[in-house]
DNA sequence: CTTGCAACAGACCGATTGGTTTGTTATTGT
DNA sequence: ACAATAACAAACCAATCGGTCTGTTGCAAG
């Protein structure tokens, strides 16, 4: 990797690390240069502005890590057991820099669904494509599930209740409630077999 | 009402307003000052500073709202079908200003509870408040309830679904996702019935 | 009639923000 | 050897932020 190339990838996990734990607008732009012991010229050659930076690190960081993060729970060959392993394992999981900052994408899209539009349709995006995963896995196990269902549906609901719980942690501080919520998820998810 | 006391409401009215739509950090205090017609001196006579609008905010005009929407649903005689029909009409009422703005209280899970301490411990206390809400509804129709029912983890698991709900259609500006999780959400919580 | 305070108005302030511009350095093709 | 460009460094800028300070106005008590 080109030298060019190594300070842009810095800048980007330094700013999606300041972004996943203060925000977009409320991460400064003179943090990640400190944070990465660059000028603001290095910035700037490499990013036109703020939206793009927080833009690439969305594309470039969060759309590969939340994938890579439910893809293997979803590929098991029991599903349903791989998301309830997968959120049970979570809780554990949601700590960065000593706190708790829930879901990146969760986080981007109560924060910049309603103030940037670009954001928006990624955000949607990326729903779309995190539903698409949980449905294909459903109907790939469809014969061991319960008559009726309509799988989206179900997507949208076990992916909602995941949010929520990441919220309430969040601000609770209390990994307990994550699991309760997760509990009963599992409860939910379960009842799905037939 | 006072004139002071009346201009100290316009301000928590509109300060309600702005940080609803925008959050509590993107809130701008001149556009707050321009939006009620005063000027700075009108708002620091009232207010310490902006958290302390933001505290005022919160205790004065939010948590009263919250308990006013959701108390009805959970007072009705079957508190299940209350909370049904009170999600499924909720997907109209999320409006604010032409733009899905979401629940406030989950809003501000998101944005302050990292942030603030002081947010922190109000939003915490509204979410022990509100579940306690829904526990007491349960226990009112328990005999008509499964048995190994867990009320409290039920309760958290209901608000977490709701603000999931709430989260996904403002990112995607789409109200019949809010109302798919809702519907799946009311099949979950009459399953409840024994 | 005047004194005093509640209830503001509005100029002002330092700090910080995202963003621009100019300058510098090392490398690379010619 | 020289010009050009990639890859920055760092000073600089206007705008905005929350917050303070000094005035001013109207009413109310003495």
């Amino acid at each position: 990797m080109s030298d060019a190339e190594q300070t842009r990838q810095k800048i980007l996990s330094v700013a999606a690390d300041e972004i996943h734990q203060h925000g977009f607008q409320a991460t400064s732009l003179s943090t990640i240069l400190s944070r990465c012991g660059i000028s603001k010229g290095a910035l700037y050659y490499h990013f036109t502005n703020k939206l793009e930076l927080g833009y690439a690190v969305f594309e470039e960081n969060y759309v590969p890590l939340l994938i890579a993060t439910w893809q293997p729970a979803l590929s098991q060959d029991d599903p349903i057991e791989g998301l309830c392993d997968f959120f049970t394992s979570m809780c554990d999981a949601m700590i960065c820099s000593e706190a708790v900052c829930g879901c990146p994408l969760n986080n981007l899209c109560e924060e910049m669904a309603n103030v940037d539009e670009g954001f928006r349709l990624r955000i949607l995006s990326m729903q779309e494509k995190l539903n698409s995963l949980i449905v294909e896995a459903l109907t790939r196990v469809q014969d061991d599930l319960r008559d009726g269902l309509v799988f989206s549906q179900v997507a949208y609901f076990i992916v909602a209740t995941f949010h929520g719980a990441t919220s309430l942690s969040k601000g609770s501080r209390n990994k307990a409630l994550f699991q309760q919520v997760v509990a009963e998820l599992c409860l939910y998810i379960r009842s799905l077999k037939s």
